[in-house]
DNA sequence: CGGCTTTATGCGTGTTTGTGCGGTATTGTG
DNA sequence: CACAATACCGCACAAACACGCATAAAGCCG
C-alpha cells in the first residue's frame, strides 16, 4: 500500500467518525505503528488533522467546541462583516445556528430594518435587540446537540417561506463534494433550507474548506455567495472560483 | 476515549449546565474519580473552567451568575423545588417563559424522563441540558419584550397540543379578578396556553399577589394549583383558599 | 548495468504519558 | 466533633511515543 493510499484512508476513517485511534489504524491498515505515527504527524503538520496521545482528532469537529471562545473569533469577525454587506433594508432573511451566524447578527448595523426568520433561539434572542427587526423563530423540536429546532414541522413552516436570501454556517466545504454534514436530521435541515430561498450565502472559515463529511447538503453550484476570512484572491480558495458562485 | 475528547465532552457539559459534578462525570464517561480529577485540573489551569470542590463551574457562570441580579431569586428556588414535586415522569408540560420558570428548570431532576413544550427559547435552552426530555420550541413571531414567541401561528400550535400540565409565570394574580395581564397578546397567548393544558400550575412570588392589572386572562377558578415561596397556611393565601385551588 | 542517493518501513531500546489504586489529608455538614 | 464525601500524593504499570539504526525498495546518473 502506498503512502498516499494510507493517507487517504486515514483521512476517511477521521472524517467518518471525527477520531481515529493509532492502534486501529495499524489494524486497519496492516503497517507497524511507526508507520501510523509517521502518517499522523506528516498530517498534523498539514493541517489535516489534530494529533493527540493515542490517536488523531478531526479538525472541524476540534473547531466545533472549545475553539469558538477565542480562536476563530476575530475570522468570524471578518466573515461576519462580509455577509453584512448582503443585507438590505427590508430584505427576509433565512438563518440557521452556529457561532458564525450569531457573531454575524451581533455586528448587524444598529438601525437595520429587516425581517429574519430563524431556527436558532440564540440567534433569536440576539437579533430581539434590533428594534427595527422582525423575528420569527421556526419552533419544533429542539435538538440537544445543534441547539436548533428541526424535524418535519420545521420542513413544513419552511416549505411556506421564501426568504431572498439564506444565511447558512458550515460543517464542511469541498469543491467538488459541496456542502457536506454528518447529522441526518440537520442534513435534511440544510437542504430545505437552501431550496426555500431564492439565494444562498455559506459563511465558512477557511479550516473547514476542502473538508467533505459523510452526508451531502447540496452541491457547489446550489450556492450564490461564498464568505470566508480569506480575501477573494487567496490560493486556497481556487478551487472554488466557478461562474455560479461569488466569494467575497 | 482519548483524553482531548473527554475534556472537550466536559466542556460541553459545563457550557451547557454551567456546572458539572466530578461524581456524575465518572459515570458519563466511566473513567476513575482520579482521572476526571486530572482533567479538571488541567482545564482549571488553561481556564477553561473553575475549580471548586466537588466538580467544576463555567467561567462563564459569572455571567449566569448576574442571574442573582434575578429579582428574589431565594424565592424563586423554593418556588421551583414546589413547582418540581408536579411533575411526574412521563409527563406532557407545556411552560411559558420568565425568570420564575427557568429557575425552575435549572432544578429540574437530572434524569427526568418528559415532553416539554415552550414559548419560550432560554427554557428550551435550559431543557436541552437533559438527556431524556425531548424538548418541543413552538414557533412564531418572537417578542422583544416578553422574550417569548406569540401571535396567530402560535395560538394555532397551541390548539393543536394537550399537555397535561401547564406551568405559567405570572404578573399579577388577585382573589376574585383572577389572573390578569398588561398585554394583550400575551394575554391571548396565556388564555390559549391555559385552555389547552388538562391542569394548570400558576408560579407567582408572594409580592404579585392581591394585584390586579387591566386585561383579564382567567378566574382563579380555571386555575388547579398556586404555588407561592409562602408556606400553604400563610395569611398571606387566605383569600385564595378555595375549594378547586390547590396551595402548595 | 553498478554504484549512489533518497525514501519508506520496521525493529529495539529507553522515555513519556495516561490511568488506576491504596493510603492519607482535607473539606463540608449535621 | 464525627462522619462521609472529596481531594491529594506517590507508586505501579501498560500503552503510546521518540530516536537511532538497519534494511530494502525505488530513483537517478554516468
Amino acid at each position: 500500500m502506498l503512502k498516499k493510499e494510507r493517507h487517504d484512508s486515514i483521512m476517511r476513517q477521521i472524517n467518518l467518525h471525527n477520531r481515529v485511534l493509532t492502534s486501529d489504524l495499524v489494524q486497519l491498515l496492516s503497517v507497524s505503528e511507526d508507520t501510523i505515527r509517521r502518517d499522523l504527524q506528516e498530517l498534523a503538520e498539514r493541517d489535516q488533522l489534530y494529533k493527540v496521545h493515542g490517536g488523531a482528532l478531526s479538525k472541524s469537529y476540534q473547531s466545533s467546541f472549545d475553539d469558538s471562545t477565542v480562536y476563530a473569533k476575530d475570522a468570524k469577525i471578518i466573515i461576519a462583516k462580509k455577509a453584512i454587506s448582503l443585507i438590505k433594508d427590508g430584505m427576509v432573511i433565512l438563518t440557521g445556528g452556529g457561532t458564525t451566524i450569531i457573531e454575524m447578527v451581533k455586528q448587524l448595523p444598529e438601525n437595520l430594518h429587516a425581517t429574519f426568520f430563524t431556527i436558532s433561539p440564540f440567534v433569536a434572542i440576539e437579533l430581539a435587540n434590533y428594534p427595527r427587526v422582525e423575528v420569527i423563530l421556526i419552533g419544533g423540536l429542539f435538538s440537544k446537540n445543534s441547539q436548533v429546532t428541526y424535524g418535519g414541522h420545521v420542513i413544513n413552516q419552511l416549505s411556506e417561506i421564501n426568504p431572498d436570501l439564506c444565511l447558512l454556517g458550515t460543517s464542511a466545504l469541498h469543491p467538488d463534494d459541496g456542502l457536506t454534514d454528518t447529522d441526518w436530521e440537520i442534513n435534511q435541515l440544510k437542504k430545505t433550507m437552501l431550496n426555500c430561498s431564492k439565494k444562498t450565502a455559506v459563511l465558512c472559515i477557511s479550516e473547514k474548506l476542502g473538508i467533505s463529511l459523510r452526508l451531502k447538503v447540496a452541491p457547489i453550484t446550489n450556492i450564490q455567495y461564498l464568505i470566508t476570512e480569506l480575501p477573494a484572491n487567496d490560493p486556497q480558495l481556487d478551487d472554488y472560483q466557478i461562474k455560479s458562485l461569488q466569494i467575497l
